[in-house]
DNA sequence: CATGAATGAGTATTCATTCAT
DNA sequence: CATGAATGAATACTCATTCAT
């Protein structure tokens, strides 16, 4: 990668970290491409450089932080010390919702966003392969704890709407409740959900 | 109600009714009050009388949507002839997911709005009671199947928040699988949620 | 006509005037629509509402002065002492190459749209009838010469092909000689396209 | 002429085909030295290299296609066996009127510009000597016939407009009637121009 | 010579909102 | 109450031109 790529590397960077600040600060909607492109630092013409417009930012946005939280939950899983298959799911479940719980914006902004299209995007769209490893992990451990689940992708489908959607209202609203006082309730639901994919051995 | 205010009622519906076609036709961003108002066949000026702006009447409207399509589950519910708690959950499920797949523009426009928020809102702020006749007939319900509930709240909360992600999904997009490739699983899901949240007789 | 139309009429008028001064004044592509409204005095969005955009507007202003140019000359043909043919071609092609080169920056507007097509235009376009008075002289005046004249939109078409062009080097480049060297040549040559176009008596 | 500059010869030829391409089928003003950049195949900076900018390009491509288009006219009149004066007059109008009707874009670009402006232009302007031959051919010939005209450059400048402007209407519009049928007229009406300029023998 | 990333002034167009009728 | 003409701030997007490589 020469001198001239890794410049245009940094610039659309540059814009897609200060349209997170903008988006998650004053909404996506009040957000205006002149807010980014000064944010930024960088003349109006630039942003059409890398990007369409301000959606086509938006998606590849959603993507790239998506993608992020779940390569970090899967780092962090790999640090720890766990032994069965419920548990690594409570531990990746409580994983994210503690990102979430501290990057309130970043929730605001993936919101319910994070659902299955955009996991498969990040799959697909971004250029590292970060959700892969999370969703190789993720096949590998149903094998190494011996759990038979027929239909793994909707499996984690059911799992990760219910952390989002539960999320969005919990930890922002603290509707119904507070997400405190929900995590037990969340962690039993999915175990139970793990169950309804999964045949007893 | 006198003939004036019979007059602004349906001045009001018309108004409501012209912005759900555009919402759900070309998106609620892409829709102006010029728009709107033209659909209705009223004046700019009018619509002001009656919402205070293009957000304000998205709100009324997702309220009323939402209060309309409980309410419609609840009467279907009542004609049924059902007589267990989880044939009831699955009966509104199946009634609720009908309708969008029957009316994919509402699930579109509804999207991820169908959440526990919104039904409290529509508790409160909508004039009619339709969603309280719905929450009663739940309370009820568990009073009447003996059904040891003690947070009945999260529960619904729970089963709601599932159900509207992942019709979302599966509905208009077929991810991961279509709604009727899907509905098993979600029976089978919201029955387990049931467990967790009631404790046995 | 009430007094509100009144009012759009004379917006739509001061609009069209000055866009006439602006588009004579620094050429059409240089007059932005920011400069019309700024010398109309009116705001940037009651623009749009009279016109499409600025071609729409140059469009509809060509018709409005190629009419108001035939009307002129057909009002001062009326009002001179003329009694045969010949002289009255040659008395409204002065009065029209007079005008041009009193107001050149007409001529350069007008330029080289004063062609058929605008004449054509004029006739439907333009909700008064100028045009048509224009026509229906011209016709009327080859039956009560006698001139008997077979196809008379060709020869008027190829007179005003050829007055318009020849105008517009003479007047404005006086290229190959200035209007007033070549109007005996202009004359002739539209008495000798009479004759191709007529049978002798 | 070096390697080099046959090299510089062939982009500036590149440069000014795709811009007119883009000229004639897109129009002038909605061409950008973007668009004839990448249809050349060419960087955005080349451009500059050889051309001060749209206009300065325009202008030099009007002047070289009617050069050219008048140097084809000689050339094939001189091929072709042809005794009078009147004669090479209709063959050149034929052969011009034809490349119109093959070339109707031509027709469209050069169109009204096809006047003694450009004529003169290319005179000047252009490196060749094309327009020269063609006019010095035309001085020749009327010598060449005894043909008495005072002033052969008026005459030259009123049939050219006369062709040009007729040409645009009734081929690019057929208004008011097609060219085939137009061209008797046409014809007579050059002829008699060519009495009106010049004295019996 | 050639490149093409970067610039930012410039322009068209929209649209929520007001208010005189 | 209802109207719809008028407003003008706000914004997206373009594109000619430059200049470091």
């Amino acid at each position: 990668m020469g001198k001239v790529d890794d410049n245009k590397k940094q610039k659309k960077d540059t814009l897609l970290q200060s349209a997170f600040n903008l988006f998650t600060g004053k909404g996506f909607a009040k957000t205006t491409v002149s807010d980014i492109v000064k944010e930024a630092g960088l003349a109006k013409g630039t942003f059409y450089l890398y990007f369409k417009d301000k959606y086509d930012l938006r998606d590849k946005l959603i993507a790239f932080k998506a993608g992020q939280l779940f390569d970090e939950a899967h780092k962090e899983l790999d640090k720890a010390d766990i032994h069965d298959f419920d548990s690594e799911i409570l531990f990746v479940t409580d994983y994210i919702v503690g990102c979430f719980q501290k990057q309130q914006p970043l929730l605001r902004f993936l919101a319910k966003n994070l659902s299955w299209g955009v996991f498969q995007e990040t799959l697909n769209t971004t250029g590292s392969l970060v959700t892969e490893k999370f969703y190789d992990h993720y096949i590998e451990s149903l094998d190494r704890y011996h759990v038979d689940c027929p239909s793994p992708d909707l499996m984690l489908f059911t799992m990760i709407e219910l952390i989002g959607s539960t999320s969005y209202n919990c930890i922002l609203h603290n509707q119904p409740v507070s997400m405190d006082e929900y995590r037990p309730y969340l962690h039993a639901s999915l175990v139970k959900i793990r169950e309804v994919f999964t045949n007893p051995q």
